[in-house]
DNA sequence: TCATGTGAAAACGTTCACAGCA
DNA sequence: TGCTGTGAACGTTTTCACATGA
């Protein structure tokens, strides 16, 4: 639904490959480390839990480079992954809020890897406020206004508890995020252009025993096969 | 595709369904704190960020009981989600890894209310092990197998660097725990029946980028009316 | 021979539009 | 009149099945 004069945009690719790329990417990047050189599309899928015709449709969308009979070149492949997925641009990412999640985050492997790279990191806490975590010095939320223009954040990470997410949420998009991603367990309301994701450990934990609860405690393999792990996506 | 023979279950509810009744949970509680009594599919989906006749399918999937010209008594649809969701179960949850992350989780508002509870709290340093965490106290990894019957955990959770994480799954797969959740940036392995879902940053922010990418800067209202926030599910 | 790439079919999910009821 | 509940239309995603090419 990303409508508009696109030009010689190569293919649409749909929401729902998205959120397979980055993990076929991971698994690639994996099995680079561990010296292969090509996979199939039945070897891949099996790894990410995808139905091998699946990863071929996924892949034909960002061009057609495999070999028939072989498989993919695996290093080619990342590559392709990177491009469709936009690793050349520059994403600044503020945090707000560094208890122990936020402190996780900014610490996180592969956060500053790939285009994204946390352009400040934002508490009230005088405690916090001045510390050095991980890579960043922390400042007063206050001064989020007061970043160089490039730094100013186009992703905002809300790593607050409930209570201050609103306000939080309403500052970092009076500085010109568009996006936020929000670990609060609050709902949060945003302009319509800003794109809002919720990582939630509680609802993640209640879909999953929804499908515990309707799954035989010790069910047959065959049924299983079936039951694929819960996707990661809007989907999400 | 949780097939089967279940018998007497009212009625199959789609997986897209189940990720949105959380968040409209949420909301619902929330209005219930702020004193409102009735909620209409409109006002319900404009705050989910979802358009109102998916939010009456979904309900009508549990059930007929809104009131036509009125809307829906929120206690009531609380309860009735609740009860779809399986509120009523005993999901014990073993968290392994207490660094930043593990603490956050560990310390989450929202985790142990629902069913869940953490059933124990496992790591390997022996500066974390014994200490109090929140509100358990760290056992060593070893001590997964020695939890008491009722409180085998039927939901591992893994909040490990990426190195270690296989080698955790397994444990806890040994176990017997049914669902993985996964917070490490690794591809993990786990047999067929177990649930197996990834919550990870930099996917969801390689997601978000993607769409970034390719939307305007400074976007025209209606098109963005369009853009819906990218959802929780399977998120999916 | 083996595995990709892709039309066509099936399954699934969303949205529309309106009948039905308070 | 206002809002739910739901068939039917629509759009998207998945899966099948096989022609194609290394």
């Amino acid at each position: 639904m990303v409508g508009g004069a696109e030009g010689s945009s190569p293919r649409r690719i749909p929401e729902a490959t998205v959120a397979r790329l980055p993990v076929y990417e991971r698994i690639l990047t994996e099995m680079l480390r561990s010296g292969d050189l090509t996979v199939s599309s039945e070897q891949l899928g099996s790894r990410a839990r995808v139905n091998a015709a699946k990863v071929r449709k996924d892949l034909s969308l960002l061009g057609s480079f495999g070999t028939r009979g072989t498989g993919y070149d695996i290093a080619f492949l990342v590559a392709q992954i990177q491009r469709a997925l936009g690793v050349d641009g520059d994403w600044p990412v503020a945090v707000v809020g560094l208890g122990n999640l936020g402190r996780a985050l900014v610490n996180a492997e592969g956060f500053s890897s790939r285009g994204f790279r946390i352009a400040g990191a934002f508490d009230i806490d005088p405690a916090v406020v001045g510390q050095q975590v991980g890579p960043v010095v922390v400042r007063h939320l206050d001064e989020l206004g007061l970043l160089e223009v490039g730094d100013r954040p186009t992703i905002g990470v809300v790593a607050t508890p409930a209570a201050p997410a609103q306000q939080v949420t309403d500052a970092l998009v009076a500085v010109g995020v568009r996006a936020i991603l929000t670990f609060a367990p609050a709902v949060l309301e945003v302009p319509a252009p800003v794109l809002l994701r919720y990582v939630d450990l509680s609802i993640d934990l209640q879909v999953m025993s929804f499908f515990l609860a309707r799954q035989p405690a010790e069910p047959l393999a065959d049924e299983l096969a079936q039951l694929r792990a819960v996707g990661l996506t809007p989907r999400r």
